[in-house]
RNA sequence: GAGGAUGUAGCUCAGUUGGUUAGAGCGCCAGAUUGUGGUUCUGGAGGUCGCGGGUUCGAGACCCGUCUUUCUCCCCA
């Protein structure tokens, strides 16, 4: 006999961490809902030619890839085993699990352009797939949250995403959060203004390190990546930022002077900075990060990244505006913009801090205790009228002693038993107990239906 | 993908330079109390020491492989 066991990176969870982790979906959903996005879903497979070269070359060796079913060796040559191993995939495999949620929704909106109203404002939750190596907060499989709109390439979307990070992580207890932003195309900018054009890419990579190897590491690695001495030299005003975010913009346009797409990305940032204020948002988290880069090549504007604070747990969420994410499918000209927040990473900062709300643990509202089969002739029409009127409610199935029934009671954390006995029966006074209290009282089946109807309507 | 650490009862952990039958607390089950739990007392069940090889008269301990979890790098939610 073998222990059974789940893959590396996945995990089950049992009643108590779903309540948690119900909670916290629908704390998500609310709010999407509330900004006007509607829920879709898409399969948990597709086509590898959906998935492949949309998350750069580490990223198709990161997507779970599934075997074709059948005889997938069918016509393979002695020469295809010999191939190297990424031309052989293609060859036995053309279906792989989702790596996120944005890809494929860029797929579903080419499939039904003709029918979406523009702008289009999807949400969408649905667990990913990632052959990544495990960690504390990393997962192979794991749930996102996306909102993103697409349609339009007004900055209000970017506005609203910054109020619903906000209200997200404020509804669910998480107070202490930064929403880091940057822009792509101050990006670009700056790799123009230093003599580096077209190579933003390694740039980014390197000094969105800064905060975490310091500047020496961060110049010692440009130089490795090839940038001359003369472009590091032209970068300096990177490491002197104001932390004021005012007076950082004024440097970014003091020196992005000459290029036109980063004072393009500043005045974006601006306009954003600006839209938030106007919508009144109060003790705003932003915080205009030069150094945020994030990995995915789609991005072309804002860039969003989310932190919680005190607790060592990767970002919680990000996104960002990409113009061009559809145009693999065929739909150029498409702009959106969108964000990401990570279930899992969240529920376990959500744990760390403590902040999950003790309520909501509780499953059944009472316990119906019989003691012998005309109790239960009693007891079950009492269930029936109890469910009736929304109050969960359950007996123990088997004939037990009391004692087996209200450690069942116990254990399932419920507040409430009815006792029914022979005693009962006579008089039909059934006999509540609270089960913190202890506290018993005789009361008819009517009022005990009445008296949980209002317990259950105070939480 | 590269390197390091870890694994003993359901849970948290002891286990001496390798030495007889691997322990504790909590939890679980039963009884004290055949209609009253969360307190107390008494008793009980539960371990292929992650898995597979090896060294040895003898391995929970040492060696190799493998899996899990975890840390750093990389990347990310």
């Amino acid at each position: 006999m073998q222990k059974p066991s789940v893959p590396r990176g996945t995990r089950d969870f049992g009643p108590e961490q779903m309540s948690k982790r119900l909670f916290l979906l629908e704390t998500i959903r609310q709010t999407f809902r509330r900004y006007g996005f509607q829920p879709i879903e898409t399969p948990a497979l597709e086509n590898l030619s959906v998935l492949m070269g949309k998350y750069g070359e580490e990223g198709d060796q990161l997507l779970f890839k599934i075997l074709n079913s059948g005889d997938f060796a069918n016509g393979l040559t002695q020469a295809d085993w010999q191939e190297n191993a990424r031309k052989l995939t293609l060859k036995i495999s053309e279906k792989g699990l989702r790596y996120d949620l944005t890809v494929p929704f860029a797929r579903y909106v080419v499939m039904n352009r003709h029918a979406l109203a523009m702008p289009f404002k999807r949400y969408q939750i649905q667990p990913v797939w990632r052959a990544d190596r495990p960690q504390k907060g990393r997962y192979r499989e794991f749930v996102q949250c996306d909102a993103d709109v697409v349609g339009t390439d007004s900055l209000l979307c970017e506005a609203e995403i910054v109020l619903m990070l906000h209200e997200s992580l404020r509804n669910l207890g998480i107070q202490d959060f930064t929403v880091k932003i940057n822009n792509r195309k101050i990006l670009t900018g700056i790799s123009e203004v230093v003599g580096a054009e077209g190579q933003e890419g390694p740039l980014a990579v390197a000094i969105d390190k800064l905060d975490k190897i310091g500047k020496e590491k961060v110049v010692e690695e440009l130089k490795q990546r090839g940038f001359s001495d003369e472009s590091i030299e032209k970068l300096e005003p990177m490491f002197q930022f104001s932390n004021e975010t005012q007076a950082a913009f004024a440097q970014l346009k003091t020196w992005l002077a000459g290029s036109e797409v980063g004072l393009k990305g500043v005045a974006e940032l601006e306009e954003v900075w600006s839209l938030v204020g106007q919508y009144g948002l109060a003790d705003a988290r932003i915080q205009l990060d030069v150094t945020l880069a994030r990995g995915l090549s789609y991005y072309t504007g804002a860039i969003f990244e989310v932190k919680a604070n005190g607790v060592q747990i990767g970002s919680i969420s990000g996104g960002g505006r990409y113009d061009n994410l559809t145009g693999a499918f065929g739909m150029p000209g498409l702009s959106g913009v969108g964000i990401s927040l990570g279930v899992d990473r969240i529920y376990d900062v959500m744990e760390e801090l403590k902040l999950f709300p003790e309520t909501g643990l509780q499953s059944t509202q009472v316990l119906v205790v019989h003691l012998d089969a005309e109790g239960r002739s009693v007891g079950l029409p009492l269930l029936s009228q109890l469910r009736a009127h929304n109050i969960s409610a359950e007996a123990y199935p088997d004939a037990a002693k009391v004692k087996k029934q209200l450690d069942y009671a116990n254990a399932k954390r419920i507040p409430y038993v009815v006792l029914i006995g022979s005693e009962e029966i006579q008089t039909g006074q059934l006999t509540l107990k609270n089960m913190v209290t202890g506290e018993q009282q005789k009361l008819a089946a009517d009022q005990i239906v009445e008296k949980l109807r209002q317990e259950a309507a105070l939480l």
